[in-house]
DNA sequence: TAGTTTGTTTAGTAAATACTAAATAAACTA
DNA sequence: TAGTTTATTTAGTATTTACTAAACAAACTA
C-alpha cells in the first residue's frame, strides 16, 4: 500500500481545522491559518501563510488578529527583520484560559446583565393591578435563571484563574464526576 | 419611582434572551420563542408564540423544532385539541446534558473524525525522502491536539451520562478545581 | 528624496442565513 | 364530500458575513 506523501496529509489537516473552525462559528481561515502554523517547525510571515493557506494577505491579517486576541497564536518579531512572525499556542489548556478570561466582551456581558436588569425590576416593585401570581412565577423563573448564569459564571472564573490546567486536571474532574 | 409594567418587563428579558442567542450564534427568533415559553406559567401553541414575539408562523415552526431537538423545550399535546403545545424545559442543566449527547452531529463528528485519520496516515508510513525531520514533528503535534480533544471527549461523555448535574454539582467541581 | 517592503484598511462581491408570505399537507368536522 | 384548523414546506428577499482586490500607511533603504 502506498504511503500518503506529507503535503497531501498537511492539506487534509488544514481542511480539517478549517471545517472545525466552521462548525464553531468561526472563518474557515482563521482554522485554516492556526492548522498552517500548528504544525509548521518554524514561525511563518504573514506572506507565508499566504502561500500556505491560498488566502488573500487582507483575510490573513484580519484572521491573525482574531486568533492573536483569543490566545490561539502569538506574534513574534525578529531582530532586523521588519516582517512578523507567528507560532501557534500548542497549549491548548492555555489557549481556553484565555479565552474565558477575556469574555468581558461587552457584546456578551451587556446581554447578560439584561437578565440581571430584569430581575432587578422584578425585585424592586410588585404588581399593582391583580397580577400578582403572574409576577410572582416570572419572578421566580428568572430568578433560577440567574442563578444558574452565576453558577456558570463561577465556574467559568475559578477555571480562568487556574494557573495549571492540563490533562490531570481534566482527569480528577471526570473522576469527581463519576462518583 | 414608578414601577416598571410586567409587560415592559418581560419584553426586555424577550429582547435580552434574543441577544444572548444570537450572540452564541442562534438565530434571534430561537432565543425569543425560548423566552417567551420560559416566562410564561402554562403552554403555549404555536399561534400564541407567534402572536408573543411577532415573528410569522413559518419561523416560529422551525424555531421550535429547533429548541425542541436540543431539549431546551418540549412539545405537548392536549387530548381532542389538534394544536401543539409547547413549554420551555427549566432544568438548564438537564438541557445542557441533552445537548452533549446529541453532538454526534455527523457534521461535527466528521470535522473531528478527519483529525484522526490524519493521525492515522502519519503512523501508518514514514517519510519515504528526506523528511523524516519534518515528519516526526508533524506527527507530535497532531498527537498532541489528539490527545486534547479526547480529552474533552472523555469529559463530555462523562457528564452527558450523569443523572444528576445541578448546581451542586458544580460547586464541587469548583471546589476540586481551587485547590 | 524616491522607491521597497511590509501590514492594515476599504470598497465591492458572492454566498449564507434568517426571515416573510404564501402554497401545501394533514387531520379533523359539518 | 367540502370546508376548517393547524403545522410544514417552499420561493423569494433582505441582511450579514467572509472574502478578494486594491488603495493606503508606515517603516525602512538606496
Amino acid at each position: 500500500m502506498p504511503i500518503t506523501p506529507l503535503a497531501e496529509i498537511k492539506e487534509n489537516f488544514i481542511q480539517g481545522l478549517s471545517q472545525i473552525s466552521q462548525y464553531w462559528g468561526f472563518p474557515k481561515s482563521m482554522g485554516a491559518i492556526f492548522a498552517v502554523l500548528y504544525i509548521s517547525p518554524s514561525a511563518l510571515s504573514l506572506d507565508e501563510i499566504v502561500v500556505h493557506t491560498g488566502f488573500t494577505k487582507g483575510a490573513i491579517s484580519t484572521g491573525v488578529r482574531s486568533l492573536a486576541r483569543m490566545g490561539l497564536i502569538h506574534r513574534q518579531s525578529k531582530l532586523g527583520d521588519r516582517k512578523d512572525y507567528y507560532i501557534a499556542e500548542s497549549d491548548f489548556y492555555k489557549a481556553i484560559r484565555t479565552i474565558l478570561k477575556g469574555r468581558e466582551n461587552s457584546e456578551f456581558d451587556r446581554a447578560l446583565s439584561s437578565v440581571r436588569d430584569t430581575l432587578g425590576e422584578l425585585e424592586s416593585g410588585t404588581s399593582t393591578s391583580g397580577k400578582a401570581e403572574e409576577w410572582n412565577f416570572v419572578h421566580e423563573r428568572v430568578g433560577e435563571m440567574q442563578s444558574f448564569f452565576d453558577g456558570l459564571d463561577n465556574l467559568v472564573r475559578v477555571v480562568a484563574a487556574l494557573d495549571t490546567m492540563n490533562q490531570n486536571t481534566v482527569q480528577k474532574v471526570v473522576g469527581l464526576l463519576k462518583k
